[in-house]
DNA sequence: GGATGTGAACGACTTCACAGCG
DNA sequence: CGCTGTGAAGTCGTTCACATCC
C-alpha cells in the first residue's frame, strides 16, 4: 500500500483518497453551497472543475471517494452530493473550539459568523494576562488558563485555536493537549511539537506575505508563472 | 520546456524552480535565520531538512536553484543562503502594503511585529464606512476607499491586504488592481477574478478549521495519517 | 446525446544512489 | 571521511480517452 494513501479500512479496491483531493473538498463543498442556493438541481464535474480550476476528470476522481453518486448524462444531485461531503469532512456535526489569547485575532475570528454556518462554536476564550481575565470579549468571558482542562471537559471541545504569540505557543500547545484538546489551528510563527493523535494546521501570515512578494517579485523580474 | 517549470530566461541547463520548491522557501528563510541567531556558521542539508520534515536531498535540490553555494563536506554558509534566498524571495528590499477593511483583523494585523523585521510596512489603512474614516487605528489613519490611488500612487504601496466581508472582496480588488496593486493577501471567503499580472494568496479561515476538523474527524473514524 | 467512472499515459515531485570534491 | 550536486529511478498526482450507462 502506497504511502500517501490515508487509509482506508476496505479490502482494498475502493477508491482511494489522496492528500491532494482532501485540500479540495472543502471547496467543492464550498461551490456546491452556492450551487444549491442558486437551485441547481445537478452539477456536472466540468461545473465544479470550471469553480475551481481543474479539470473535470480530476473532480470525477476526487468524487469518487464519496462513492458512485453521479449519474451518467445527468451529473450529481447537488443535495446528495453536500450530504455525503458533509459527511466525510465531518461538518455534519458540531465542532466546539475553545480560543487561546484574548487579542484582535481572537476578536476577529470570534465575531466572524461564518464559522456557525459551517458547525463551529467557539464555547470559551482564555488569555493569561491578568488585566483581560473576566473581561467579555464578543460574549465569552476571559478564562484564566488554567480553568482549561476542566473547561475543555464541561463542554466537550475538540478543537483549539492558538492566537498567542510565539514563545508562548509551544507551552499552550502542551496545555491543550493536556486538557485533551484534538487538533489545533495555530496562528503562531512557530510550529509546535505534538503527540501524534493531534492534528495541526497552521496559518502564518509572515510567510503568506513573503510568499506574495516572491510572486510579485518574480513576475517583475523575468518570468512569467504558468497561469493556473 | 515542462509547464511547471517557473520560466529562468536562462540558456536552459541551470537548476530550475519547481512550484513545490517555491512554498518551501520562506520556510528555508525562517529556520535559516534560527540557526543564524544561534551562531551555526554552516548548515547542512540534513539539518534543513529535518526542520521542515522533507529529506535532504529534497533540501538539496530546492538550494540548487540559488547556485552552487554548497560546499562538499561542509554544507552551507549560513549567511550566504540566507542573502541568497532574500534576494530570490525578494524580501532584501521594502514592501510598501495597504490594509482594506479597518475591522479586528486588520488591527491584529497592523499590531504583529513580525512583519517589519521581513521587510513589510503598512502605509495606509482604507475602509468605506463612514463611522471609521478620520479615526485612528494602532497608528494609521482610517481613509476613504476613494483616496486608494493617489495613496498608492504616493507611497508606491505594491501589496494589499484584503480584510473586508464576502461582499465587498470583488469591487475592493477591482479598485486596489486600479490603483496599481501588485499583489493582494485576501482575507475574504471568495476568490475574486483579477487580471493577469496581479498576484493573490488566499487565506481562508472558514476553510482551514474545516480541514483541522477533517483531520481529526479522519483520525477518529477509521484511518491512520502516515507522519509527514 | 451527455456525463460518469476508470485504466492508461503523462508529467511533476521526491527519493535513491553515487561520483566528486574539500 | 562528510557532504554536495545530480542523473536515474520511483512515486504520486493529473490528464486523456473511451467504454458504459441513463
Amino acid at each position: 500500500m502506497s504511502k500517501s494513501e490515508i487509509a482506508s479500512g476496505g479490502i482494498g479496491n475502493e477508491p482511494r483518497l489522496s492528500r491532494a483531493s482532501v485540500a479540495r473538498f472543502s471547496l467543492y463543498l464550498r461551490h456546491l453551497e452556492r450551487f444549491e442556493r442558486e437551485r441547481v438541481r445537478n452539477v456536472s464535474s466540468s461545473m465544479l472543475g470550471e469553480a475551481l480550476g481543474i479539470t473535470d476528470a480530476q473532480v470525477r476522481k476526487d468524487l469518487a471517494y464519496l462513492g458512485n453518486l453521479g449519474q451518467p448524462g445527468i451529473g450529481y444531485p447537488t443535495q446528495d452530493l453536500i450530504a455525503a461531503l458533509r459527511n466525510r469532512l465531518g461538518v455534519d456535526r458540531q465542532w466546539a473550539c475553545v480560543v487561546v489569547g484574548a487579542g484582535n485575532l481572537a476578536r476577529a475570528l470570534l465575531r466572524y459568523k461564518g464559522f456557525e454556518k459551517h458547525g463551529f462554536r467557539f464555547v470559551a476564550l482564555f488569555d493569561s494576562d491578568a488585566d483581560k481575565i473576566g473581561k467579555m470579549v464578543e460574549g465569552l468571558q476571559v478564562l484564566p488558563i488554567q480553568n482549561l482542562k476542566e473547561t475543555v471537559g464541561a463542554t466537550g471541545a475538540t478543537l483549539a485555536v492558538l492566537a498567542v504569540p510565539a514563545e508562548a505557543a509551544q507551552p499552550v500547545a502542551d496545555a491543550v493537549v493536556e486538557a485533551g484538546i484534538k487538533g489545533i489551528l495555530n496562528f503562531a510563527p512557530i510550529m509546535p511539537r505534538l503527540p501524534a493523535g493531534v492534528s495541526l494546521i497552521g496559518v502564518d501570515l509572515a510567510i503568506q506575505l513573503e510568499q506574495l512578494a516572491f510572486l510579485v517579485h518574480l513576475s517583475q523580474t523575468e518570468s512569467k508563472l504558468d497561469p493556473r
